[in-house]
DNA sequence: GTTAACTTTGCAACTTGGTTGCATCAATTT
DNA sequence: AAATTGATGCAACCAAGTTGCAAAGTTAAC
């Protein structure tokens, strides 16, 4: 069995043609990816299909989505053993210049001292700054 | 001179009868608002205006947006004296029951330590979670 | 193996929030 | 008063995301 089949299986998405290939692109990416970026990155897919398989592997914890700010939503791999809880979550970097949005993994979202009348579900802290990448 | 008129023009915004109506609902509100929700408080009145309106209360610091992740962009007055630097950030939350959006403005935004490769222009944090309204 | 049931895919069409162009109106300056 | 500048209102547009539905593909039951 492939490498990414039964990264699917792992999170019980059924291994089609098409999810074993977007997942493959996920993994060739160093910086998160819309779903129009995703859309381009194929000569010919229907951005319906593209979707909804997004959709599906965020549902199943494959990938994490991430609201930059700039109007698309970003989505990147999660690590194997993530579940999305709040302690899993990681800061997020989206870069003025690139326009590029990166998973800081090694940097786990802080805790707030919430006051008691708020209970957490969840924490999206996105920093927005210049990388040190070539900028032309 | 009005007291909403003055706090234009420490922003050096000229004081229109719009646009004095508009801070006076902003002043109102225990949560920040949209748009749409902006609109939705006048009888009759142009959704365009109160976008330019919003847009340039914003552009001189006399609100800050908040991008909670729902699709619709929400404002909420700044303090007297923010300037909306990563200092002046305070943290956001969003309650998953109310839809409500509310500033914590007792919680500053935590600092994070960022690899050398990125240098910070601006955090936003967003928290999910319940609040202690009543939700029917 | 054929049929039925269910899932995935592709196309078209729609929704929503935000934005632009441009003409008109109001305020300010000369 | 005439000219300049800025604010407002209407219509039209745009991008991102989303839905409905039929066709194609898969899996399960007989
Ligand atoms: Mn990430
Ligand atoms: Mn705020
Ligand atoms: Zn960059
Ligand atoms: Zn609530």
């Amino acid at each position: 069995m492939k490498e990414s089949e039964s990264k699917l299986e792992n999170r019980n998405i059924k291994p089609t043609a098409m999810r074993e290939l977007v997942l493959s692109v996920l993994s060739e990416q160093t910086a998160a990816i819309s779903l129009a970026d995703l859309e381009q990155t194929f000569e010919k897919a229907d951005k319906v299909t593209l979707y909804r398989t997004l959709k599906t592997f965020e549902e199943n914890k494959l990938i994490h989505s991430i609201d930059d700010g700039t109007g698309s939503v970003k989505y990147a791999l999660c690590k194997e053993t993530c579940q999305c809880h709040p302690e899993d979550l990681h800061v997020h970097f989206l870069c003025t210049k690139c326009k590029k949005t990166y998973c800081l993994n090694d940097i786990p979202v802080p805790s707030v001292n919430l006051p008691t009348r708020f209970t957490l579900e969840n924490i999206n802290m996105v920093i927005k700054g210049i990388c040190s990448n070539f900028h032309r």
